[in-house]
DNA sequence: AAGTGGTCTAGACCACCTT
DNA sequence: AGGTGGTCTAGACCACTTC
């Protein structure tokens, strides 16, 4: 028998499980599309109830590992590669996970009054103030996207250049300074040509196709945090999602 | 008090609450971010108890209705309007959604034997046949998408031409004749170019940008059911998505 | 008939927030 | 201290699938 459930850890049992069950199916210890053991196995094989057991199950069904059939039993995902795909992720974050270097040019880091719609987007009142922070972002060193976001932070609230120079991503700051979780964003896509002072940063011919993404980021409570508006390189840049019902 | 729960019916009580509270989310009976009963008074107050009370304030928070805070109570999201915003939509109800009317011009239906890098998508043996589709979409009577389906049915299954002019969705057709309940696709975006054929057909130049999407559907256990190219008229189309942690 | 997942109950104790 | 959500138990009965 693998790893065991720590009654006495301070990490819920459900979430446990659902590592140690995560953990054979990433290992393929378990075979796509083979059904794991029954619920009421569970229960005697880690001590657990089913209610927990189910909870477990619940979290793995959800990110896609496991899926369920009524009266026959809880089988793997056949998964491929790719595992654990995040839906809504950094620009830093979905470079490195197709194995691209991320890098960026900070050009300008500013309080300033936006233009009315983006204060709409971010449901602040007129003349509010928020930092704008306008970047080059680069791919192995070459760029690949122009990335204009809008914070709206609070009272004392304050992101320095030096911290995202150093960090990297503005999403590590958010949480990890400001303690601001990222939950979800509603976005954009559309398909635009290049101006000549965009074509010049982005190193391409002015007029040459972009994708232009405009991105809304809400935290925990639905407060919006984030208006970001990125243009890609239409010729380097592939935008993907994996959609659910 | 309002409707009530209904212990006899087939539909569970869990479903049934939260339909309850959802209704009152979106009648506006509670303010955005004001909290909702606390789960021990929705106890008295429906007599259910608290677990399937907190499966079916579960369903909601994940739909984006409602949000939790530890020892605070449970609050409603500030959802504003586009309200139960699907994620995986087919063509039909994505127009639909935003007040377009939808059309299609069938080109062709046929089984064929596609290219190997489809047939590799949709997990299909070399020289399978699969069911392809071409389609002309229409918003409100104007072209704004070219649609090429590729179809992995099985033996017996048949989607005919009246069916699809008939009923106007694909999807509707998977769900209700032949039990293939979509569940979850995989989707990549970006910029390409018309070529003259592309053009005409859209009725734009040759050369104006489009916004190419490749999509994979899979059924509920995870079988690829649909491989789809559609070509979207860069200066009528905007695509948008719902993201999440 | 036996096994599986789906729903539900009536408790319990803990961690967190407010007063 | 008292209320809130978070976790967990040990049962129960139902619906569905397989033999």
């Amino acid at each position: 028998m693998s790893r065991m459930i720590d009654p006495y850890d301070a990490i819920p049992k459900y979430y446990q499980l659902a590592a140690i069950l995560r953990e054979k199916i990433e290992n393929g210890d378990w075979e796509p599309r083979s059904a794991i053991p029954s619920e009421r196995q569970l229960e005697v094989l880690y001590d657990i109830s089913r209610t927990t057991i189910r909870e477990a199950i619940d979290q793995l069904v959800r990110q896609g590992y496991l899926y369920r059939e009524h009266g026959r039993g809880t089988f793997v995902s056949p998964q491929k590669l790719q595992k654990a795909m995040l839906d809504l992720t950094s620009f830093s974050e979905d470079l490195l996970r197709r194995g691209i270097q991320p890098g960026q040019i900070i050009r300008s880091l500013e309080w300033i009054v936006p233009i009315p719609k983006i204060l709409q987007r971010l449901e602040l009142a007129p003349a509010t103030k928020v930092l704008r922070i306008e970047r080059i972002r680069l791919g192995d060193g070459v760029p690949i996207g122009l990335q204009t976001s809008f914070l709206a932070l609070k009272e004392g609230q304050e992101i320095t250049r030096e911290e995202l120079e150093e960090r990297g991503s503005l999403y590590t700051i958010l949480q990890e300074k400001l303690r601001i979780i990222p939950s979800e964003a509603d976005e954009t896509l559309e398909v635009t040509l290049a101006t000549p002072e965009e074509a010049a940063l982005l190193q391409i011919p002015a007029g040459a196709p972009l994708l232009l993404s405009e991105r809304v980021l809400f935290a925990q409570d639905r407060r919006p945090v984030e208006y970001v508006k990125i243009l890609y390189r239409g010729d380097r840049y592939r935008y993907t999602v994996r959609l659910r019902r």
